[in-house]
DNA sequence: TTTAATGTTTGATTTTTTTCGAACTGTAGG
DNA sequence: CCTACAGTTCGAAAAAAATCAAACATTAAA
């Protein structure tokens, strides 16, 4: 069974949120997804990362709220919460379009 | 000597400030300084932490560029870069704003 | 010049986070 | 059914961050 939990506009925490953001590897995931919409995880442009560390970063930015996934076969879609971010953390999404991506 | 670096509008860099931001204690500073201006450590309204810890979460504000002091006398006081953070981070003085203060 | 007040810095400890490989789950194709 | 693929979970190890007490610095006041 799966059970997603994804938390709901009203549930969102800037703490979270802001300490989900505060990881270079999980920014770029976030900004990634904000430039270029839905992708699987071999579409994040992180290098050098174990699949299970990729995992680990997704689920945080996942329970954080900044992303939701699809499931469509074997692979899982990820995209931006833009609408709920939007909502919730006007001016957030926009943030991460204009930060350059920062050399790692 | 006292040598205070802080980080210019084009130095600050958002992966940074989500981290601060992203500690509990130092969103609630953050958040106190949005709501009422100028204080210096002891009007944080932060509890059962000693002075050296609050004295570190300061120096990552600080760091982060999030936070200016001034100094007068022995006191230090603080305050939300709000010009250069309205110029870098458009929106963001107003999420510490809308956000309610989270439990602790 | 002592003493008290307001922090900062240092050094050590604890706690949390990050990371990885291995095992596992579910899906699709042969 | 067997195998490959895409990803998650588990358990352990390494790295980073948070925490505190003690020592230090600076200012002001007695």
């Amino acid at each position: 069974m799966k059970t997603l939990t994804l938390p709901s506009v009203s549930e969102m925490n800037l703490t979270a949120v802001c300490a989900a953001l505060g990881d270079p590897i999980r920014m770029k995931i976030v900004q990634c997804l904000a430039r270029s919409g839905e992708k699987n995880c071999s579409g994040f442009e992180v290098e050098h990362i174990s699949k299970s560390t990729l995992s680990h970063h997704i689920k945080i930015l996942r329970e954080s709220g900044l992303i939701q996934p699809r499931f469509q076969g074997k692979e899982h879609f990820y995209s931006l919460r833009k609408e709920e971010l939007d909502r919730r953390f006007p001016g957030l999404t926009e943030m991460l379009l204009n930060e350059p991506a920062s050399a790692e």
